[in-house]
DNA sequence: CCATAATATCAACATATCTTGATATATTAT
DNA sequence: ATAATATATCAAGATATGTTGATATTATGG
């Protein structure tokens, strides 16, 4: 019960809906990036990241500072039928901006 | 993505997970019912209906004063997945009490 | 029409979640 | 060791959600 319940809530937030769906989209992508591709605060993003993280969609690497987060593989069901859902739902993303490889990036 | 979230955010409750537990192994019940079982007062049942019965999960068919609560069918796919994955949680669910039948229901 | 019973809704309060800005941690380079 | 960078965590305020008790609605029977 307890781990559905943190996998529906780590669901029930647009902003984590719209992260899944750009991961899935672009593989995997370090903090830095998401944040110059959504235009968000830091705090803001790496909190939902680590929802994420923790309700098992999503992985970490870590190479030195920078963490890389994608989709974790393998799911299990339920969590890639939802992901599946996220997929066929016509959600506007931003454009991807790779900070990391342009060297862009300042927090 | 609305809709998505009205799904995810109408599972995101414990209640309402056994509601719909219990609504999938007994069939068709009425509040009155659910509020014996789950020793729940009736504002509160008639709360958590109304929101897994606007989210598509269930349907209501009034009977009279009685209004009779059921998992809707049918439903979609991922509607369908989390039902399913929801019985394979290990849930202690109430006993059931017809006090619809018994005629001992009093609010 | 009036009373009763089943269900639905509302208002007030409590609790949880999200956002922001500030601060802490960790890694790399000098 | 120090500075700089990327990420994580924390505290405070704003918003959403759940619970309860009271009231409203709807249908039935006298």
């Amino acid at each position: 019960m307890d781990i559905f319940l943190e996998t529906v809530s780590a669901l029930n937030d647009e902003t984590r809906i719209k992260l899944l769906a750009f991961l899935d989209a672009h593989g995997a992508l370090c903090v830095c990036d998401l944040q110059e591709s959504f235009g968000m605060i830091q705090s803001r993003l790496s909190r939902h990241l680590k929802i994420l993280k923790e309700a098992g969609f999503l992985r970490v690497d870590r190479q030195g500072t920078w963490a890389y987060y994608s989709i974790r593989s393998p799911l299990d069901r339920f969590r890639l039928e939802a992901l599946a859902e996220i997929k066929t739902l016509e959600i506007a993303l931003p454009q991807l901006i790779k900070s990391s490889q342009t060297g862009v990036c300042k927090v």
